[in-house]
DNA sequence: ATAGGGTTAGAA
DNA sequence: TTCTAACCCTAT
């Protein structure tokens, strides 16, 4: 409205009176309100306004002062109406009436004085209609073009009979509602003025938890019917909210940690808390989620992997700082670091979880560096609760089905894949369904075991390993340090893990076609048969019973031991939980809320031909293999039969950041990552274990299969030796129909639409 | 639908 | 003048 606005003074705030305003307060005419600015305006010559003289002055027709002072102060500082005010109230006696400071004659902008214009005229058409109707109301009201002339002038005999009016039709100066009372702005000034940019409504505390609530109403990406069903004023629409939110949300936002969400890791943490609550339920969480150096103690975080699944909201960067769960499938532990973190501790001594909001300066980099730490587990966390949602329980039962079925697909054993981790490390730009083999198996399958190597060959062999790793590793080289304990950590920083970002994709292709090349010296005494680099992942020979020696947790594991147990215990039920149930329900969708958006990072490239796998997994980050194994002197063999027993935090690391990019490999990735890790002391639930394998099954293979078969990915040229091990088979019908499987799964919204669109 | 970048308005 | 938030536009 642009009569409105008492307006700021010299160091006074100052605000706009919209039509919105006016609209709420439903109790009085516009044009009262529009003379008692006014006449505040008259009065406000001192520090306190005398709202006895305003009122006996009035011409508004108010009769009390409290009910004067209430109006004014509702129109500047949005304080509440009391419905319940006599005439003889006396008003309030402090003297807050003028923190905004009064500009009987603001300055008009075009727009404003369109507005007004239409305002005006919606004014005269109402008085108009009312006049017919018997409801008199004068108003004389001026095209507002003059300086002096803008505050409607309402004889006061006339409103003071009428200046409370029930149901008061707003008159709007929005072009969409005025359109059908009188000629929209847009007529009234052919200059431009609708043209003009709309002023900036600053989004209030309310708006925003409206959007939040929308948003886990009806989930991200629905704005139009947050739009809708929230109660957006109608400036809003729907680009405004998604825009909003893509600030806003817990997670994604750009938000320096000075400006008002000052401690997001606070935020995160407990929006990771309740994810991770909602994910295997009430549990020690706190244990797990601890800050500090215990958060750090190595940990077999496989464990849990598969128990994990059923959160269905998209885990974003924000669990990852709170969820620092180490996993040591291996021998090697490595921790991931992020740049910003200061100084180069041990891994095993890491400070608390640190989070980065120092860099804010694109919303690119914060996509690619959501947080400042991860630690495998935490990845291995975020990618499970990711993964998880791959599987419901008729998806899991589907895949199981297939997989088992036919045995179509093998995810090769950490034993047969020795040096081809370099492979997973170089995906930077590659694109293509190749990738997503290469990923799945090399990566997910194999990529600690080449960071293992790494970390175990030494420095030599760390550098060596870092060429043949391209430039994953250059930030950061894999320096193996000692801890306490003997267990080796490798750091590894986020440009590590995102080469992409680091701006040296160029080695990617490279590296992605010479796997073979990178890492012989890389050490990997339980697997290293060079013919396991060969084998076909979908081969049956590839699963080798091998023995991993996995390392035993010591005394300050305990916790994360706890953790693991307590998951591992939830495991049957968590694996067979129906995601439907939480689809919509606020838990589900405040974790949605308050972990992050879910929508985007799901992205099921595999599902269907048509969706090129490139497009997720071609921008898809490198998958930062190897970075969680981990591992300790003693060691526990395992066999990891199933699904080929991934070491796979590796690609749970990119779930944990632009998740967007490259879900579609992490979670298959890290499923089997769950699946493999149960050790025997924890009594997991073989079959949500085999549930879980039976989907990183379909996801590791399957995306590659379907697309080699279907789409000529313009990439495809690219397949390495791994991907094109995953020709299609005969064995590959499971696959596919795992495929399809999931596919109808995500048909019937089983999957979140992105998920469904691929 | 969204990301990313540019523009603009308001506040400090 | 600078900074920030909101808005707008365009490409994907």
């Amino acid at each position: 409205m642009a009569a409105a606005a008492p307006a700021a003074g010299k160091g006074k705030r100052k605000r706009h009176l919209s039509e919105d305003d006016v609209c709420l307060l439903q109790r009085y005419n516009p044009g009262t309100i529009l003379t008692a600015l006014q006449e505040v305006a008259q009065h406000a010559e001192g520090r306190i306004i005398d709202w006895r003289a305003v009122v006996a002055k009035s011409a508004t027709g108010i009769t009390s002062a409290r009910e004067y002072q209430m109006l004014w102060r509702y129109l500047a500082y949005h304080h509440d109406l009391n419905e319940s005010i006599e005439a003889g109230d006396l008003p309030l006696g402090d003297d807050s009436d003028l923190e905004l400071e009064l500009e009987p004659n603001p300055s008009e902008t075009k727009e404003a004085l369109s507005e007004a214009s239409a305002l005006a005229k919606a004014l005269i058409s109402r008085s108009s209609r009312e006049q017919a109707s018997g409801h008199r109301i004068n108003l004389d009201v001026p095209a507002l073009n003059t300086q002096n002339e803008k505050i409607v002038r309402v004889p006061s005999k006339q409103l003071a009979q009428s200046h409370r009016v029930t149901n008061v039709t707003c008159p709007v100066s929005n072009p969409k509602q005025l359109s059908h009372i009188v000629p929209s702005p847009t007529h009234l000034d052919p200059n431009g003025a609708s043209k003009k940019r709309k002023k900036a409504k600053a989004w209030s505390k309310e708006e925003d938890a409206d959007l939040a609530a929308g948003v886990q109403k009806y989930g991200e990406g629905n704005w139009e019917v947050i739009l809708h069903k929230c109660n957006f004023d109608n400036t809003r629409t729907p680009d405004q909210l998604s825009q909003r939110w893509a600030l806003k949300r817990p997670g994604g936002s750009t938000k320096p940690a000075s400006t008002k969400h000052a401690s997001v890791g606070s935020e995160e943490r407990s929006a990771t808390i309740k994810a991770l609550h909602l994910a295997v339920g009430p549990m020690p969480v706190s244990s797990a989620l601890r800050s500090g150096r215990e958060q750090s103690i190595q940990h077999k975080s496989t464990a849990f992997a598969p128990k994990m699944p059923q959160v269905r909201s998209a885990v974003t960067p924000s669990l990852a700082p709170a969820l620092a769960l180490p996993v040591q499938p291996l021998r090697v532990a490595a921790e991931v670091q992020s740049p910003l973190r200061h100084g180069q501790q041990a891994p095993g001594q890491g400070a608390p979880p640190k989070l980065s909001n120092a860099s804010n300066n694109t919303r690119k980099k914060q996509a690619a560096l959501p947080n400042s730490t991860f630690s495998p587990s935490s990845i291995q966390a975020a990618a499970i609760a990711a993964g998880g949602r791959l599987a419901t329980a008729s998806t899991a039962a589907n895949l199981l089905k297939a997989a088992q079925s036919k045995n179509a697909v093998h995810i090769r054993s950490l034993g047969a894949t020795s040096l081809k981790s370099s492979a997973s490390f170089d995906h930077g730009t590659q694109s293509g369904g190749s990738q997503h083999l290469e990923s799945l198996n090399a990566s997910a399958v194999n990529g600690v075991s080449g960071v293992s190597a790494v970390n175990q060959s030494g420095p030599p062999a760390g550098a060596e390993t870092k060429k043949a790793l391209g430039t994953t590793l250059a930030p950061v080289p894999c320096d193996s340090e000692e801890n306490e304990d003997g267990s080796e950590f490798c750091a590894i920083t986020l440009d590590d893990l995102f080469p992409e970002d680091a701006k040296q994709p160029e080695t990617v292709d490279t590296k992605a076609k010479q796997p073979e090349t990178t890492g012989p010296k890389a050490k990997q005494p339980e697997n290293a048969d060079p013919k396991a680099m060969h084998q076909e992942t979908m081969d049956p020979k590839s699963k080798q019973p091998d023995t991993l020696k996995v390392g035993i947790l010591d005394p300050k594991d305990k916790d994360m031991l706890e953790f693991d147990q307590y998951v591992a215990s939830q495991g049957a039920h968590l694996n067979t939980d129906d995601l439907n149930k939480s689809k919509c329900t606020n838990s589900a969708s405040q974790a949605q809320g308050l972990v992050g958006s879910q929508k985007n990072p799901l992205k099921l490239t595999p599902v269907d031909g048509k969706a090129n796998p490139v497009t997720a997994a071609g921008r898809g980050k490198p998958v930062a293999a190897g970075v969680a194994s981990t591992g300790k002197k003693a060691t526990i063999p395992i066999s990891h039969l199933a699904a080929g027993t991934p070491r796979g935090i590796v690609d749970t690391v990119n779930a944990n950041a632009p998740i967007r990019r490259t879900l579609t490999r992490r979670a298959a990735a890290l499923v089997p990552a769950g699946c493999q890790a149960p050790p025997p002391k924890h009594a997991i639930d073989a079959k949500g274990c085999q549930m879980t394998n039976s989907i990183a099954t379909f996801v590791s293979s399957g995306v590659p299969a379907s697309s080699q078969a279907s789409t000529p990915a313009k990439d495809a040229n690219k397949a390495s030796p791994p991907s094109s091990s995953c020709q299609p088979k005969p064995d590959s019908v499971a696959v596919n129909g795992a495929i399809r499987a999931v596919k109808s799964v995500a048909k019937k919204g089983n999957l979140p639409a992105a998920a469904a669109r691929q």
